[in-house]
DNA sequence: CATGAATGAGCTTTCATTCAT
DNA sequence: TATGAATGAAAGCTCATTCAT
């Protein structure tokens, strides 16, 4: 199950890769992205320099191209990776079968818990994404952003259904302005501060379900 | 009123020159300035060229030099005009002295607002921030955020205070969550769609302020 | 008498063109010329800007253009000048008919009095001549140097002649030796130091004439 | 000994990143650094672009900045090998502990001997040290200059001191005469002439001691 | 005479990438 | 695997000069 759009049943070509490397090469290579990642996170895709990675590394920019054929697998690993990952998590709340306001704060509590182990990769996401979606290559960014989308909107109607959300909200809306609030939340959150990611989760789950205000509600709820 | 640091009570220097040149100068100039934030929107600040904003006028790279003196020059006009603007309406949102909850109301709707007239400086904003910040001279969009802040997170203070919003939320963080989800829809919202920028706005204010959830409330509301 | 290869009888094709603006005309040419030479002598012909010498004037770099139909243009107008009044000078010294120690004397006064009145002009000659003389305009200068290399070789020969000059000096290496010393001294000479032109003149004088050291002579004096 | 500014007991900067260098590195270096300043002593420093640097070496003007970083870097290291090596010929001259008028004499030879090995270096001197004054990292010519002219006129004072040499001459202004009178010759100076750089030096010693004219001194001497 | 917009050629520098060693 | 030299394309910017108004 993987992200890349060129991918079959096995893995990312980058994985493949990975795996017929040996064990250290693999671990080299690991490190590597994640040097990369924390760059481009600070820095911006286009405003980091190969050289730049390489002397984090301690080689030099041509030694990168023995790991890497060029600038852009090394961000594609690090969204891939991150991707990868998010919907896995997703899948596995959908596939525990609760009931979708269950579901649903489970999957919030998912994307904030995202944030801290992988920052690099949602800030790359947030700030570089309208750039990177030129090159074809990135085309399975919105494949996999789809499939996201499905799953939320999927339990927003379903919890439209069963009676436990409003139906006067559009689920679509609803599910853009959720995903939104919290990847962007990657701009600011920093770890140590007042709340930490589960803190923030049971923050905006308040809001998002029962709302701001006190007394009565302005809009009658289906 | 301007967002300028160095700027004293009259205008921002760009302005100041603007308003030094004839008419047909500085319409030239905006002119050129709009051109430019449409590009920066789409591709990104650094990937767009000086040669292409310069095609895209018909002139030569060169002769943009002769209107601003640096691509930055050209960036920093797009966004101070952006900014000026947005801090003006919320200043005459602020000043007309309703009830919170009524003015928070009229906040959101004016973020939405700017969302089709300033769609490209928004969107440069949103995707180059982390690029632009690193510069001195765009120190002041740090300034200008800070007022921003100070306004919205006092509204929210004071709603609580009377009873009208929920004592269990942090100030602060709602209101970056507000401000994120308003702003990130630049990337998905385009003119034409199901929804307007008011339609869009009203929605919103119903989520935040009554929630998602019908029936009773997970949490006391204070 | 000119300095300029392509110049009959009259003057200067530069002279010309001021002869037959109006008197105003002129002046405001001359004037241009003087700021030019100044930030000529103290950044360095190619580092000075048409930009730079049209703002110092008060007007657009384009405007100048009306005056002088190349940057190149002004410079020849500054060297030649120089150029044109030392000359007349000399032959004003060799017209007179002393005899070639007195001469000498005399055309050593005269190199060190034009140091104040023509400190610009010496100054863009020293440093930028290297970089001038590749353009076939400017070679009437090297005409003009050969011009005074004859008059001064000349009076030191008449003077080992007569018997006034030790004989075993070489005229034209001493002569360039004297020429250098005297134009280098732009480089440090300012005006209100401890000695003024004539203070410098007489001391380098004295040296060349006498030598630098007490007691009976090194050489064999012919 | 250095006369780079910001360089302690062992080398320039410039100098130690050679070292660690491979050796056939380092001698590409300084290949590259010889073609420079070629080029800059018979166009001028402003004059040469990177690309005829280049071109000379056959290269593209961009593999230039895998060895400098700068066009500057190239011209300080012409600059500070040439007075490195100059200082260093100086101080041993110094060390030798003759008398006054033998160790002046022996300067002037230093001087003059420095024509053909530093010549491309010499001339950049002449004709760019106006322009190249103006960057903060060439301070460390300054320096150097005052280093050298304490050495000189410690060296007259002591002859005067002595009674070797005249006292009616100023030391510093006699200094600064033979110092421009040495390194001015570079302009005309063209190995295999009349006079090689020896005979240059001794003519100019005879003619700085003892003077041009025969017969009796027209200046009482101390 | 001066302006202001534009030209066109060229500049220094950057940088992802390649490849022989 | 890593180095170090080089490529090649492009970038932002400069500047003398032109010209219609």
């Amino acid at each position: 199950m993987t992200t890349r759009k060129n991918s079959g049943a096995t893995a990312t070509p980058a994985k493949r890769q990975r795996a017929t490397s040996s064990g250290s090469a693999s671990e080299r290579r690991d490190h590597l992205v994640k040097l990369a990642a924390e760059l481009f996170a600070r820095k911006g895709f286009q405003a980091t320099t190969v050289r730049e990675i390489a002397d984090e590394a301690g080689i030099l920019s041509g030694s990168l191209y023995h790991h890497f054929d060029s600038k852009e697998t090394i961000v594609d690993e690090v969204l891939s990776t991150f991707l990868d990952d998010l919907i896995a998590r997703y899948r596995a709340a959908l596939e525990s079968g609760g009931e979708p306001r269950a579901v649903l704060s489970e999957m919030v509590r998912i994307g904030f818990g995202t944030l801290e182990p992988h920052r690099a990769a949602i800030t790359v996401m947030q700030n570089d994404w309208n750039y990177l979606r030129q090159f074809e290559r990135f085309n399975y960014l919105v494949k996999a952003e789809d499939e996201v989308e499905q799953m939320w909107v999927a339990q927003i109607k379903a919890g439209q259904a069963a009676g436990q959300f409003r139906g006067d909200v559009d689920p679509k809306l609803t599910y853009r302005m959720i995903r939104d609030t919290i990847w962007v939340a990657v701009r600011w959150f920093r770890p140590g501060g007042r709340l930490n990611t589960t803190g923030l989760a049971e923050h905006y789950i308040t809001v998002l379900f029962d709302g701001l205000a006190t007394g009565e509600r302005t809009t009658q709820k289906a």
